[in-house]
Parts: structure tokens; C-alpha cells; sequence
DNA sequence: AATGAATGAGGATTCATTCAT
DNA sequence: CATGAATGAATCCTCATTCAT
């Protein structure tokens, strides 16, 4: 009985997981059901035992995503504490990018990239991990803050979006590129711009 | 004679921009030659005339996007000679963003999300216009650098990256906030950055 | 022990009958096992331990309505003794249409005539329920035949036969108009002509 | 250029002459558009060059048969100016069970028995072809009635309702029975009670 | 008696592209 | 320059049924 779900859940895993990996090589809608069936083993229709359809899987990677950020098993870590925190936080963007050659922007931003007005609710997902690393950013500043060691004029939340909008930004230029060097210089510069607010 | 020709040259235009509208709207992927055709109005095999297959619609709309730039066309200027251009190119962006309900990222930028490693050309069109623009950008910076007018250590092309990078990034967290009001405060965070380097 | 049979009794009566109600509602091809089991609260395999296959739902469905028909605890009464009681019988079937804003029409030639040469078992199904309603009709002709309340000529099968084609037909008519009046004149017409044998 | 359209035309009528007999045969919902093309020798996607959808070709078999009803080109006749038309009208019915061995029924009546509320616009379609019919029959009811050679009391729209119900109601039963016998006796008795009203 | 994971063939429909004229 | 019929692989999804526990 154990085993029987157990090995449910590891189909299900493993579909969620090929999902992921073809959705960050190759996008959404140019991955489709059978190929990510095909790939992880599984027969066809379990597909569509473990999720109503194709959007219902998707937003099952977001789901993954959002779980790895806040059990912190990511290689992206959202407790940031200090400086050096922060540093490493837009760092490992860019490491990311360095081992796909460059070749892949953010799996999540990606998928919200590719958003039409009819992926409402996939939109939504995307949305509430975005607004997760937001908090985080925007806590550590609001923190200093409070500590005093940030300027007083400074909005923690719009320095918040400022780091994700320059990430995202980031990233797509050196898949644009194929070349992570200009992701690393922007990450440089918002670092440089978001310490000039410390005090 | 001359006329035909015209209608020709009418025809093709009217794919290219249907094809432009929905790949901005939905996507690449998520837009059918089929859909193009049957709003642009042309017969099928129109297409096939004018276009080799649908990459190459892909590459006639980004050289389209291309040339309007040079032209200074659109509504996007490149032509940036002063602090007050500048600021105006970044807002044109948030403007561009609030014409679409904040449901549009940029259409160069989400069609180079968009790209797999299967899409080296139309990757290369994509690095091509991202490239003028970086070199609209940062000839503004040198020519203020050789005028004494900018700090010594600031570096402009890599300031344009992070210009580019910052807008990119900005217009893809408006569309996945459905919200234009955290793009509008990375913009000014950028600015601001930027405008330090002056003297 | 005892609670499980009856427990078993009941999922088995609980997938009967929404098996009934949508074979009805949407006809037998259209309705799949899953949504029956998904409609009727019952796990998937329960359905294969009580039923062979889909067709012998198909079966245990019609064996229902002959059990009811016999058992006279249906809406349609058999027991037909008196002029009346074929009103009655007659009549109820417009009642019935109406009951579903005569959007469905018998539930039993329905799914007679959804029948292809594929199916000769429902086939037989179907027709054994016919060959009790046409005995019960006919039964009621023999005997006012004996009773010399019958003119002589009249042959109460083919009266009998007559009765359920009209009726069939009714039904299906009001479907297809999605209106009962039509039915309801055939019914009086049907009457009419069979009264027309009293003497 | 004309052949082209032709060859276009052929491939079209090619398909719904098979989808024409397959509904007959199996049913709608059991006839695939797979099975379709297949005996019909059609590409796969030149079904949906031709019809929008399956319940397209659920329309344009429909409009075939209303058309040859117009055209008097089929096995039915409704040009009916005698009470020898009518009874043909009534028999051809009957020959045509007989020509499937009773295995069938009425292939108009039986995409009407199918039907569930989702298809609406069927419906439609159906209801015209019997309001057609009916308009037929009742056209000879009330040519007898303004000749002063029909029952006052008799009303032509009624007994055309009445005529179609035993229509299909006995070509419904010839086919659940499996044998002819009764459909030839209702319409015996259909013919007898119209004959009825004559005077 | 019951669970629900697994199967894989088949469902309708859309895709980019080519061909004949 | 233009037409639209034809192709068939691929799309997402549902089907009835079986299996292991």
C-alpha cells in the first residue's frame, strides 16, 4: 500500500521534473505532453492522472519552485541576512547562467514571458514566487532599515523589484547574447547601486 | 505592372505587421501561420511566396522592429543626445507597457525569451537589434565621457547593459504583476544610477 | 460483514443509477465510465468489480428499468386494465418529457437507438423490455378482445406494437423540437384510433 | 482552375457520403472523424480544410439529406398530392429498413435521438428537416381540407406530427426488434386512422 | 470488497509545409 | 503574383480496461 503510493509519487516526481527541465531548455509551449511522457518513462495517460492538463503542470513546476526557495534547497538561497547574502542571491543567478552555457534565461521568468492574457491563473503562479523573492529582498532592506543602516529615503520594496527587475534582465540579455559577461556587469552595477543606499 | 507589384508589397507588409501584433500579444510559439494568415486576410500560399517558412517571419518582423529603430519611427528613440533622451527612452518603455494593460512585455526581448538552442538565427536577429540599441546607449556615455562629463571610471558599454538589461527586466515583471508600477520604480532606481556617473 | 455487502450494494445502486441519469441525459457513447464513477463518488476499480465492462452497465441499467416496469414502482405504469390506465400510460410518457423541458426522449429506445450491429446483447436487452411492455399492452387488447369489448378484427399485437411506435415516436419528436405539444397530439391522436376498435 | 475546385468538391462529397452512411451505420458520436477519412481516402487534415469541426460534418450530412429531400432525389418522397403518395411515403420507409436488415433506423431520427443539450445547433438542423417533412404532409391535409375531401375537425399540422411520430417510432422498433414486422403494422394502422378523416 | 496507479490505443483538432494549377 | 487543395506528423486529451497491492 505504502509502496503503491510511493511509486505513484515518484512518477508524478519524475513528470514534474522532466516538465521543469524541458519548460527552462526549450519553453512551455514548444514542450509538448508526449515529449516530457517520452522522456520521463512514463506511459501516456498517467500524464493525465496526476494533472488535469498541460497548464495544470506547469503549474506544478511553479509549485516546485516556490517550495525549493522556501525550504532553501535551490541553488538560489532567499534568507538574506547580510550584504554578502545579497551578493551571493544575484551571484548564483549568474552561476546558473554559466552552466547552461548561456543558453537559458529564469525558468520562472521565462514562463512568464511567454504569458498570454489567457494563462490568468499560470500568471498568478509566476506572480505569488515573484512577490516571495520580493518579501525576501524587500524584508532584508526594510530590516537594515530598521537597524538604521540604510539611507532613510530608501523603499525597501522598490529596491526589492529594482534586484529582481535587474536578475531578469540579467539573464535574458546573456541568453540574448549567449555570453553571461553582460548579466555579470548589471548584477555588478545593481549591487554597487543598491549598497549606495547603506549607511 | 507597377500595380501588382504594390499590392505585393501591400500584402507582405500586412503579414508582417498581423504577425508582429500576435507574436507581441501571444508569443511565437503560441501564434499559428495559420492565424496570421487568416487575419492578415491572405490566401495561404501568400505566405510561402513571401516567406520562406516561419522562422523567416520571425526574422522579417525583427528586422522590421530593426529598421524602425533606425529610422526612429517608433516610439521608442534611439537617438539619445542628452540626460532628458535617455530618460525619455526608458519611459517610452513604460509607456509602451501601460498602451497593453501591463499584459506585454517588450516584443524583441520576449521573442529572445522565447528561443532555444534550435534558433540560432533568429537568436542572432534578436542580439543584432539589442546590440543597436546597446550602441545607441553607450555612445551617448562616451561621447559624454570624451566631453568630461561623465566620471572617469564609468564604463559605457557595460552602463548601457545594465540599461538595456534594467528596462528588459522591468517590462517582464510588469507583465507578470499585470502592474507597470514596479517597472516604473526600476526605471527611476536605474536612472538615478545612471545619472550618478555624471559630473 | 453485513455493512460491507450493504455498503456494496449501495455503490453498486449508487453507479446504477448515475449511470441511468446520464445514459439518459447525454446517451450511452457519450458518457465515459470515468464520469460515471466521478459523478457517483465510486473509485475507479470499483466499477470493474461489480460490472464486466461498460457494456454490462449498459445491461444492469436496462435490467433496472424492467425490474421497475414489473415491480410498477416506476412512473410508467404496466398494469394496464381499463381504458384509463392506457391514458395513464400514454400520458405519463408526456409528463415524463415535459419533466426534462423535453430535452431528452425514452430513455430505453434511446439507447435502442444508439444501437449498432455490434451491440446484439444490449440489442436483446432493449428488446426484451419492448416484448414486456408490447405483452403487457396486448394482453390488455386480448382480454377486452374476449371480453367481446373488442371489435373483432383488431389484432392486439399489432395494436400493441402500434401503441409503442407512437409513443417512441412522440418521444423522439419532442426532443427534436425540444417542445411536447407535438408529442401530446400524436399520444391523442394514438388514442383515438385505438379506442376507435372498442365496443 | 476548374478542375481544382472540382477535384475540392469531390473530396468533400467524397466525405460526407462517408460520414453520411457511418452515422447511419454506427451513430454519430461512435463514427470517428478518423474512421471517416479513412474509408473515405481523405487526408488527414483535409477534413478540417473542409469542416470546421465534427459537428460540421454532423450539419453538412444534414443539409444533405434536407437537400435531396428538396430535390426528390432520394428513396423518400415528399411531394405528396394523393393518398397514394402517402402511402408511399409511408412504405418507402419501411423498404428502406428492410434494405439494412432492419438494423438500422432513421438516420435523421437517430442524430436527433442522440443529441444532448450541448448540440443545440444540431438540433436545429434536425428540427428543420422534420419541420420540412411536416410541412409536407400537412400541405396534403390541408389541400384535402380546402377541397372539402377532409374531416372538418381534422387538423392538417396535427396529423403530420402524428404521421411522423409512427414514422419514427416504427423505424425505431424495426430496428430493436431486428425485424420489420411491427413497423409495417403501425404504419398499417397510421395509413388506416388518416384514411380515416377522408371523406 | 476496495484502492488507485498504470496501460496504450484512440479521440478531436492544429500544425507547418508543399503541390498542382 | 495568386489560389486553395492536399499532406501527414504532431498537438492535447479521453477512452475503456487491467494490474499490483
Amino acid at each position: 500500500m505504502k509502496e503503491i503510493s510511493e511509486k505513484g509519487i515518484k512518477t508524478k516526481a519524475k513528470i514534474v521534473e522532466t516538465a521543469r527541465e524541458l519548460f527552462h531548455k526549450n519553453g512551455v509551449k514548444a514542450t509538448s505532453v508526449d515529449e516530457i511522457l517520452k522522456i520521463s518513462g512514463a506511459g501516456k495517460s498517467q500524464f493525465y492522472h496526476y494533472f488535469k492538463n498541460k497548464d495544470d503542470i506547469v503549474h506544478a513546476v511553479l509549485q516546485f519552485y516556490l517550495e525549493i526557495f522556501k525550504q532553501g534547497t535551490g541553488s538560489v538561497k532567499l534568507q538574506i541576512n547580510s550584504w554578502d547574502d545579497l551578493e551571493e542571491f544575484f551571484y548564483s543567478h549568474i552561476r546558473g547562467i554559466e552552466m547552461f552555457n548561456s543558453e537559458r534565461s529564469c525558468p520562472i521568468g521565462s514562463i512568464g514571458n511567454e504569458l498570454s492574457s489567457e494563462n490568468e491563473l499560470i500568471r498568478q503562479d509566476v506572480n505569488l514566487i515573484f512577490e516571495y523573492v520580493r518579501n525576501n529582498l524587500s524584508n532584508f532592506f526594510a530590516d537594515l532599515k530598521a537597524e538604521g543602516k540604510l539611507n532613510k529615503t530608501a523603499d525597501p520594496e522598490s529596491l526589492a523589484d529594482f534586484g529582481i527587475s535587474t536578475v531578469q534582465g540579467a539573464l535574458l540579455l546573456a541568453k540574448v547574447r549567449k555570453d553571461s559577461k553582460a548579466a555579470e556587469n548589471t548584477v555588478d552595477h545593481a549591487l554597487k547601486y543598491l549598497k549606495s543606499f547603506s549607511k
